[in-house]
DNA sequence: CCCGGTTAATTGTATAGACAATTAAAAGAT
DNA sequence: ATCTTTTAATTGTCTATACAATTAACCGGG
């Protein structure tokens, strides 16, 4: 026997698959125009509904939009998603009309120690971007925010001033992302969160990590705290992810 | 004007629609078989290719998995879904081979007090069944269960004995459902919870409340509280929904 | 300059037909 | 009875074509 065939995908998903990368890998950042359907009927020698499949499923997916006469285009990652409805309280507050004010406390350019290649699940030494902040709302410490940002992956932030922008919005405007996973837990307040967010030692809080990926490198890291009973993570499902519109 | 039309869906969003109100109404238990392509053809009298958009979209979605040659069915609604996504550390701890054991502590069936009635979200007076249970992994206390059941909606569970089998995978694979909202907080823990869960009063705890719909219908409410620190919650996303498989 | 109508690019839906791939079930062989 | 082969039901993919719906862009008249 020779070596197993490399399973050949069906066109339609061929054709899907070359956009998709296109589009993940930020080489068609949100916005572009993607090819229209009698382009890429030329350029893969296919029929037109093999085309329309592979973009009726990418649009289906939410990763493009699509619009009559005008074409087909990258889709902008909207705070409408996942991220958003599993951790989105300020936005909540925000929405609510209430002051929102963004305190950076740190900020460091460092080669990656063991403790933070842990985190980021980067090599140590890479160079990686350490980022403390507060969130407030209403005059009122809302929540701590610890995060690294690889470098390799957004050396773009390098350069950026944090100090008024919150870097959760800029990087989710500028990168695009494949996949993320939040891990939730429950932590006593200690000395440290307790003054930074003004409550008492011992407050039960909402510790909300998420571990930002695009495609396998690891884009960012962030450990979220909230102050414990005044807020809560809402979260919507539906069976195997059906019909999110 | 006259009143504004009512908007006739394409004829596959009709026979999607079709489909899927079958299979979430419960009219189609999962497992049941879905007429072929040939048999929805001659039903709805379109082309195959129709009928098949309608089913790739249902199978895309999850709801029906379809075999060649032997024909569609009705999905069961899997552990592998967003529910244990969200929060099955039980599930990790059972399969890692640590002994699993259900503790049913109280059981009641009643008409819903106001109390109920806003958890639950039915109205006051309606038949539910509490139940009050916690859950044991190696022989320690592992979570906290309360939970709520709309017997209008499950007539089945008033008949049901729950002190073998917990109410929840029993529901999961009865019921299908069609929505789920999940809240996440942090409590301290109280000294009943603390009695409970064996733990110190103070404690950080993370609470889980799940409210389960069919369609409109209310199901079950439950409310979940671990022990915090020790565990954690993991939710993997991907934006938009895109490619969960 | 603005407003209206016209044109045409692009996507949305549907059709009829073809062949491939999978595999449950039937038929046949031992 | 058990194993093997054949058959056929069902889904998977693709094609070529057609017409409808939407609407950006163009054009002409005021």
């Amino acid at each position: 026997m020779t070596a197993p065939a490399p399973k050949e995908l069906p066109r339609y998903a061929a054709i899907r698959r070359d956009l998709e990368s296109a589009i993940l890998s930020g080489r068609w950042p949100p916005g572009h125009k993607i090819p229209s359907e009698h382009a890429l009927v030329a350029r893969y020698g296919c029929a037109r509904m093999t085309v329309n499949k592979a973009l009726s499923a990418l649009a289906a997916s939410g990763l493009i939009v699509r619009h009559r006469r005008a074409g087909s285009f990258v889709a902008t990652p909207s705070t409408e998603e996942s991220i958003l409805e599993i951790h989105d309280i300020a936005g909540e507050a925000q929405g609510a009309g209430k002051p929102y004010r963004f305190e950076l406390r740190a900020r460091a350019v460092r080669k990656a120690t063991a403790t933070d290649a842990a985190r980021l699940q980067v090599k140590a030494g890479t160079a990686v971007l350490a980022l403390s902040s507060i969130h407030h709302v209403a005059g009122a410490p809302y929540a701590a925010e610890d995060r690294l940002v690889n470098l390799a992956g957004v050396p773009d932030a390098r350069a950026m001033d944090f100090s008024d922008t919150p870097p959760g919005s800029w990087l989710l405007e500028k990168m695009p992302w494949s996949r993320a996973r939040h891990r939730i837990s429950a932590i006593n307040a200690d000395a440290a969160i307790a003054r930074s967010l003004k409550i008492a030692r011992g407050t039960a809080c909402l510790m909300v990590e998420r571990e930002t990926w695009l495609q396998d490198l690891p884009i960012t890291q962030v450990r979220l705290i909230y102050p414990g009973e005044r807020h809560h993570l809402l979260a919507y499902f539906s069976p195997a992810g059906r019909s999110r519109r």
